[in-house]
DNA sequence: AATGAATGAGGCTTCATTCAT
DNA sequence: CATGAATGAAGCCTCATTCAT
């Protein structure tokens, strides 16, 4: 079971243990089927520890939120050159977005499905993490258009609507490699750009995306996995 | 209160009543915050009489999620004629699933969230509708490729991972729209199409997709609203 | 323990079945240490059904405060005829508190003890019993005085005193009753009569007050104690 | 914040602090409300070191009771002259009474409330003291008997009830008292010794009781309230 | 066809109390 | 002298579910 039982650990450190305890059962069980019981056993620690230091459950879930979104929200940003061209930026936060959901598949669980589903202030802390990801998607967009030597007559509504779209795409994607054995985050994320840059009628036509050299981090993975069209 | 309290009504019809009470309070409340009690109240009925017609939470539930992927997938087949070519008929089903998503939204929410939130009994549930969609987006996809005669050197799992995309694409933005005021079926419908169909390299470029007349039961919904690049 | 359990009776009597058990653990154990579990046994019922009946412990806490509140002060208001002269009046009332307190122990310790230590929404509600016992007693000295042809230059804040004074003597005669056995209701009554009516000053003189005869149904209880004096 | 946090502190100190923080924290929570940890906070202490000292919740209650009944009796011994007069004794005593209780609400609280309904050991120790007050008043009675050269034809269960008829009316005007602004020791004294030594009956005839001057302490306390009928 | 009455089981939370330093 | 870390035990409350009519 649980962590090895070392007793008597400073406050800080139990705490991570909580919530790495928390986040696996949140996840793979769901906020309501989760039993506190189940998670302090898990965590190593009597229940009574677990309400010392997180309060409640509703707090305890919030604190999983709250640390996983910003872990994911960082592993993105830590991805991306900002002085790249803006598909470079895209294809690379792809990368990471891919390959931290791919590690963490039960924070992608409480992230994407569990704290929309059980009550306005778990959403909203969610959302709070998704619109920063929607902002920097909507950012590259109106950069790439600008590039493109096209100032935006793209409406300001329809270039959200394009980042929402991108977006989804991309969790759909990544719930999808987590279930499907063999889908690297390479994969997903070259599968994306296509879809998302070129569009289905260029990739009909045979004129495909060109995915660049994938950064450090991702390629260190070790899948040489041939890019579609590359 | 729920429906005025009628007694002695055939099964068939309490039955249909006890589904939308239970589907209005699984998407608002989630179904484990949902309680046979309130569905009761809220059907008209006695706790009971649920237990008699549908046996379980478990089944009510489950009942809840085949309506109502059957009345969505439906909505969809119906907004499509096959016989039109590929983007034609991808507009025409977008269109139908954003306009039966936006007038259902409990519905929506049930299918989308709390079925993929509370156990692999019911996932599985709301899986199968998924992958009859993904399966329709798989072989528009399959067609269009032929239509441009171009056959799929696209690999299967290629085409899998396209159509992930775009249905993913396509939840992200009902659930959108359905959150955001102002934005309508077609206007949603148009920004995936664009999407999907032009990419954004072609966006940028000032080529868009061009959108054809909307289906009659999408026109009927009165808005006139200009479609980007049309 | 508790009642014979007989099964499925209608919810009024089922209610005061628990409102006596609760009455009963409240008095003996106190409002905290008092468990729902051993109420709910008293009652011979499940934990569930005080639930769905009570609502909560606080709630049917202030149940039973109300129903002794209310029961006492009956039984005073049906002891005392308004006719008649003040220490009459007083007598009967104070012989209707005693008997009333002596045959309900249980319920003497929810109102005077328990209600009023157990936070302010519990003192509240007792206190508006005391409040109107308080003003009776008001009005009696008021009267007394009037017909005494002395218009009360008794200040009014002096009277609430006295009032408050008699009325925390009498509280203090029915706990001592309770706990000393021996005791009865008549004798207790003709002690705080003599104290209230002559005062210590004359009972040291020798000019105690005189008891009239008992109302009905005190002497129905059959003891004929010598009153002080008579 | 209790008080201000110096470290090292002499026992004896310490236990007073953490006696100090009991008895207002019993007086203000009640007995079961009250938490161990608020009570260590308050006496700016840590937990462990309460148990060190004062062994047990029960014993820490227990504690409070002693130290604050023994303040109690000690102040109203003190304010006491024996060589005096009955009626003279018995209102320096009822002024020294009301004097400390309103000084010291919260003790009053934690004797005349909370011990009596938190189970037969505190009941007890309260009525330890109780029982010293009402001998002294019963003594009083008896001393005041004799000095009316009426050698008590009263009972000796007479006497005891008349005790604690007076012990309850002084009991609820310091509460009373405690809870009504504006109203002094020396008028609650002052109302008390009217109505125990008059009597109602002989108040209601212009002929009260007629009040001495105040012992020292309570004159210092500045009111020159007339006492009614003085 | 329909329901008022009832419960077993289990979850969240809190507390008095103790180690080990 | 003093405490941060930790827990067994127990209480309130709710829910899905059934029985007897």
């Amino acid at each position: 079971m649980g962590a090895v039982k070392s007793k008597r650990m400073p406050r800080a450190v139990r705490e991570q243990q909580m919530l790495d305890a928390a986040v696996r059962t949140f996840g793979q069980r769901g906020y309501m089927a989760a039993s506190m019981d189940e998670i302090a056993e898990l965590a190593g620690v009597s229940k009574p520890l677990v309400y010392l230091y997180l309060n409640s459950k509703e707090d305890l879930f919030t604190a999983c939120i709250r640390r996983e979104a910003r872990a994911l929200t960082e592993a993105v940003r830590a991805g991306v050159r900002p002085g790249l061209a803006a598909d470079r930026q895209l294809w690379d936060g792809l990368g990471a977005f891919f390959t931290h959901t791919g590690r963490n598949p039960d924070a992608w669980s409480v992230l994407h499905l569990q704290a929309r589903t059980h009550g306005e202030r778990f959403a909203a802390e969610a959302a709070a993490m998704r619109e920063e990801i929607v902002a920097f998607v909507t950012e590259l967009i109106v950069v790439a258009a600008r590039e493109a030597h096209r100032d935006p007559d793209l409406a300001e509504g329809e270039v959200a609507g394009l980042a929402v779209a991108l977006v989804g795409a991309a969790e759909s994607l990544a719930t999808w490699a987590n279930a499907t054995p063999g889908v690297t985050a390479r994969q997903a994320a070259a599968t994306l750009m296509n879809f998302a840059w070129a569009g289905l009628g260029n990739l009909m036509e045979g004129r495909p995306w060109s995915a660049p050299v994938m950064s450090d981090e991702l390629s260190a993975s070790g899948a040489v996995d041939v890019v579609h069209g590359a």
